[in-house]
DNA sequence: CTGAAAGCGCTAACAC
DNA sequence: GTGTTAGCGCTTTCAG
């Protein structure tokens, strides 16, 4: 059934351990040998058994992907977005994603690290005082993680810079000459939970409002139509003088819009909104919303990127048709002075859309447009 | 460094065979022996080398699941929830998930297969002609189709049953005393590509309509706001007597009711909306749509439970905390007269929300609201 | 540049 | 009810 190494060999006239190694590259062979061998290998439509070569060779090819199961930030497109942008980037390196969902604590994950089912480890939507990492540590299985932890304990990390993304979104305001800003943010509870992100975003807007002599009314919110709509009522009940709106929520996000519509707003002429989240989210609202996106895909890449450089030196990928053969993390990095061993922060881009423009100096409640 | 079998064995002082046996049950061990065994398995923290196991025993407890790449119809928060779903009950089995996205052709699943990676497939989003069922057919591999493929050459398939879904929304509707309704469908482009899911959901709608007496007015649509704006903007010059829309589109359905609020009519009051599509979409709008949800969740447990039960004849999951025993494909499913062997399609169920009401004889235009 | 052979850690007959 | 043993298919020394 099943073509074997020894199959091809013999088919070859040459040892098994030669095919290994015209498999491998892991000993000059002939090149008439290595020809055989190629040859009879794709006659026989061999394919090397995995399991058998974990066994031997003590790698899998395989990268555990850890996905968060529960109460995760992290909103569903978002996800799916990683997973494709990791596989395929994993696949260009010749190796496979094994799920592991952390339902039931944190066995998937260790069962398969010490099952030696995976080579290393990629861990999605990592939090400030995740538990997961110190388990992953402890298993010394070489990991990148997606987002910061306070404890990295020497583990890579990969994120979007969230400070950064905070104040770029106010010097756009600035720019377009707005003073007086609202930053709807996620819900309470997220901060409460020390996400990171959430505080880093909150921490660049504000920094950046000082700098630039912005007022900045910071309110979390839960999301959703009516709570989004409630918050708004209130807050420029309380600031009529409020230009621009930044939101950090994709769930408030696409509701803004219509609810400042609600409130005989114009956008962008009343007020204007950035977005900083899914692209996917502020695209498809009326009007779309200039955003800054999380780049699920960037992150995605670079961890599986990242966790390549750790499974044993410099390799290289196996020249993925499309894939650019990754000539370090230079793409849209922030590295900063941290260098190689800090975490890598991806430097946001912010994409202007219709929902943002100059600030009116008073801003006038008008009737609902029409069209 | 890795704890063997052997060493559990000695440890246990017993043979090695019978550590296996009292993992793997396969043959009646003595009580004290397997307490003293399963002492040492936990004294050591003994985790069995996957490969080893893989190669041995020729069963990897490991299922693949095939993702769309390219141009999928399916959305990605559905993706993401398929996924969770899918691993969630494969772990339930004892089993991972290794994902396989086809991205260059089919090797990644080809490979993995006769590579022994894998023990069963998942295939999600398949399409009516979908070349990847020939490949797994040939494979031989067992297998669950997520979605109905014109020939499914004996592999068992999973799905919603979306002619009954167009049913339904016609019910509600018409029970609603609804007469003259716009279907707003998928892309023209999915309709060309018979992509299935669509054609059964029209075939749906316009048998139940003419069952019911309901004048129905097909109109693909390419999504999102402008697309949406003009199409609704002609059907509705065109046929000013519709009081009813059914919309089997994510991204037109999320701008429906902004839509129409803009051509002057309120939803429910003077147009209602039904969507076939994810909750999400349907919940987050304003007002939150009646929808029929694609259950992502019950689709992916299914296709876990149905492939299981092909995996080695009726084993049982591994009492997974919080999951239920899976007495058999009966919850929601229409079986038909299929019985098992033909596809599952599960059906549909319609939540009712804020965008449904009882028709208006005359489809009065009004002054937008301002509230 | 190539072969022979010793395992990798486990499962599943086959013995008793 | 338990132990012995022969591989599963591959990688990688060690020889040449």
């Amino acid at each position: 059934m099943a073509t074997t190494i020894m199959e091809v060999a013999r088919h070859a006239g040459v040892s098994a351990s030669t095919v290994s190694y015209v498999l491998s590259g892991k000993r000059p062979i002939s090149q008439p040998t290595r020809e055989r061998v190629l040859a009879s290998i794709a006659e026989l439509d061999y394919h090397p058994h995995a399991g058998a070569r974990a066994l031997a060779g003590n790698r899998t090819q395989v990268i555990g992907l850890v996905m968060p199961v529960g109460s995760s930030g992290l909103h569903r497109p978002l996800l799916a977005e990683f997973m494709m942008a990791i596989s395929v980037t994993a696949r260009g390196y010749g190796h496979n994603v094994l799920l592991l969902t952390d339902q039931e604590g944190q066995r998937s994950v260790v069962d398969a690290t010490r099952g030696g089912q995976v080579d290393g480890l990629v861990m999605m939507d990592v939090t400030l005082h995740d538990p997961r990492v110190e388990t992953v540590r402890r298993l010394g299985i070489p990991t990148v993680l997606i987002g910061l932890p306070a404890e990295p304990g020497g583990l890579e990390c990969v994120d979007l810079d969230f400070a950064a993304a905070g104040r770029l979104c106010v010097d756009h305001l600035a720019d377009l000459g707005h003073r007086e800003v609202v930053f709807v943010g996620q819900p309470e509870e997220v901060y409460r939970r020390q996400t990171g992100f959430a505080e880093r975003t909150l921490t660049g807007v504000l920094d950046q409002a000082r700098e630039r002599g912005v007022r900045v009314t910071h309110r979390p919110c839960e999301g959703g139509w009516s709570a989004t709509a409630g918050l708004l009522a209130r807050v420029l009940a309380e600031r009529p003088s409020v230009t621009a709106l930044v939101v950090h929520n994709e769930s408030a996000a696409s509701h803004l819009a219509g609810v400042l519509r609600n409130c005989g707003r114009a956008v962008p002429e009343d007020v204007s909104v950035v977005a900083i989240g899914a692209d996917a989210a502020a695209e498809s609202g009326e009007p779309p919303l200039t955003s800054i996106a999380v780049p699920a895909q960037r992150l995605g890449t670079h961890a599986v990127q990242a966790l390549m450089a750790h499974l044993e030196g410099p390799r290289r990928p196996a020249a993925p048709p499309g894939a650019r053969p990754a000539p370090g993390p230079s793409p849209g990095a922030g590295a900063g002075p941290d260098g190689p061993g800090g975490p890598l922060l991806l430097r946001p881009e912010l994409t202007v859309r219709a929902s943002t423009g100059p600030a009116r100096s008073a801003p006038p409640p008008r009737a609902p447009r029409h069209g």
